[in-house]
RNA sequence: GGCGCCGUAGCCAAGUGGUAAGGCAGAGGUCUGCAAAACCUCUAUUCGUCGGUUCGAUUCCGACCGGCGCCUCCA
């Protein structure tokens, strides 16, 4: 068996193999930093973390790639409103970007590039768009790409099939088009622009980089460094940004390197709150930090999506989180169950059997296309089966812990660790101790008021034939 | 108008041309002083509707109903 990915250019699910295995070359368009990201930014970062994990988890030595749009439209716009410079207004929000990644515990990528800081490689990339032919200067002073140039335009969307909408795209740049299709390399300085920072010199005018180029130049730049290809293995993001943003990517490169850019293409499907997707233009999400600060364990959110399938819609709700969180606290105890029993008994026995069985499934199931879904329902069955054979004194926990270390180091969903400054600790060891007095005394009265006590401490008790064990909630 | 996606139990959600994974919730039971955790049993004769192909369809085809996305620098 071998990993398969639905590739949006041929709309099949095909066998993949890097260009120069092991090295996989993955780039994922990053978040806008003009505010915060919300958690349907996050759950194609989330899918992207998946992705890089499976292929980790599959041999593969993965160089990441995550830009940062720290200028383009919105950037400036809100840096305007601010009255601030761009890096002024930015900085902040890619801070807070690195916070909720981090909360979220997805695996940073190996370099971050900025828009603002590999400019120089995007006026490169116009140049050699120009020399080529394909680029021209409009009425307005802006750069284009000429779409009629580039024959191939349309395959990834399946845009040449179909027409635009009349007025979407049309009317406004009428007149400084060649063609209505054609997309902006460089747009010419505006008054905005020049005050909060966002113009450079470029030998065809100063202005400032169009967001597709951004994108392009950068993954462009980063692969040439790092690998010395101009052809990317993987190229992710959300599915509103198959048109036009990933065509025009396409379309830039290609026609500049004159080599495929990318092999693979994946997008990931939206989070939708009941019904619609999540947008900061409805104003119906939820970042992040919300969750975050409401107490929530990334480890629930993290269950939640990998419970649907990447390419399908998912709707976020409260229930469906506190059903996550109440499936990550199952897998949480059963993997304590299994650490604590990894000191008895042989590697070998029923556990390991069962263990061995998940990860087969496990592995399968990730590699049909990352169907996480079906990983998360093996998961359960190692639970469900593990949990029975201990009941029946099985042995091989051991054995049973690697793999469930392996299967977390992709899908990272036991429950966060609280700490427990030693005067609390302290404080319920005597609070136990006590308990257990009175129980032994058959003053029971008294040990369920000194359980209530715990439990209002958010410190929950289990007795168990070994003693008492206790955790935070 | 063009391109595309989705509709499976109370909720969430896999899946296959041969008779429905898993999670949450719920009911009963075992264990426990009581709990908790765990286990056992039960909870969709049925996969939006109607047709068609087939020995057989939830799975393929068609129509319809319902929900949604992109075509406006949205993950």
């Amino acid at each position: 068996m071998t990993l398969a990915l639905y590739n949006t250019l041929t709309r099949r699910v095909e066998p993949f193999a890097p260009l120069a295995s092991p090295r996989v070359t993955l780039y994922t368009c990053g978040p806008t930093v003009w505010n915060h990201a919300h958690i349907g930014n996050f759950r194609t970062f989330l899918f992207e973390d998946l992705l890089r994990r499976h292929l980790a988890y599959s041999g593969y030595d993965v160089f990441h790639i995550m830009n940062l749009t720290d200028v383009d439209d919105r950037t400036i716009k809100a840096a305007a409103a601010a009255g601030k410079r761009l890096d002024e207004h930015t900085a902040p929000f890619v801070q807070a970007f690195f916070e909720d990644r981090d909360y979220l515990r997805i695996t940073p990528a190996h370099v971050y590039p900025r828009a603002t800081e590999s400019v120089p490689a995007m006026v490169r990339l116009v140049e050699r768009l120009l020399e080529r032919g394909v680029a021209y200067k409009g009425d307005d002073g802006s750069m284009y790409f000429a779409i009629a140039k580039f024959p191939t335009y349309g395959r990834l969307s399946r845009l040449d099939t179909r027409e635009l909408k009349l007025g979407a795209r049309v009317a406004s740049d009428e007149y400084t088009k060649d063609d209505p299709r054609d997309f902006a390399l460089w747009k010419k300085a505006e008054p905005t622009d020049e005050q909060v920072g966002a113009a450079w010199d470029a030998p065809f005018g100063r202005g400032r980089p169009g967001w597709h180029l951004e994108c392009s130049a950068m993954s462009l730049e980063q692969i040439g460094k790092c690998c010395r290809t101009e052809t990317l293995d993987i190229h992710a993001g959300g599915v509103d940004l198959i048109f036009p943003h990933h065509e025009d990517e396409i379309a830039q490169s290609e026609a500049a390197t004159g080599k495929p850019f990318a092999r693979f293409w994946l997008h990931g499907e939206f989070l939708n709150v009941r019904g619609t997707k999540m947008s900061k233009r409805f104003g119906n999400f939820l970042t992040a930090r919300d969750l975050r600060d409401q107490g929530v364990d990334a480890a629930a959110v993290r269950l939640l999506f990998w419970q649907t399938h990447y390419r399908k819609g998912l709707d976020f709700s409260d229930e469906a989180l506190a059903a996550a969180g109440a499936g990550v606290k199952r897998l949480g105890e059963f993997y304590e169950r299994v650490k604590r029993e990894t000191g008895n008994g042989k590697r070998e026995g029923r556990l390991a059997d069962l263990a061995a069985k998940f990860e087969t499934e496990f592995r399968s199931a990730l590699d049909d296309d990352l169907n996480a879904p079906r990983a998360c329902a093996a998961l359960f069955e190692l639970v469900h089966e593990g949990n029975a054979a201990l009941d029946a004194g099985a042995s091989g926990a051991a054995a049973a812990l690697g793999v469930l270390d392996r299967a977390m180091a992709v899908l990272d969903v036991l429950p966060t660790t609280k700490t427990v400054d030693t005067e609390l600790a302290r404080w319920i060891a005597g609070r136990i101790a006590a308990r257990d007095k009175a129980r032994r005394s058959k003053d029971f009265k008294e040990a369920d008021r000194i359980r209530a006590e715990l439990t209002a401490k958010g410190v929950e008790i289990e007795d168990t034939p070994s003693g008492t064990t206790w955790r935070l909630v």
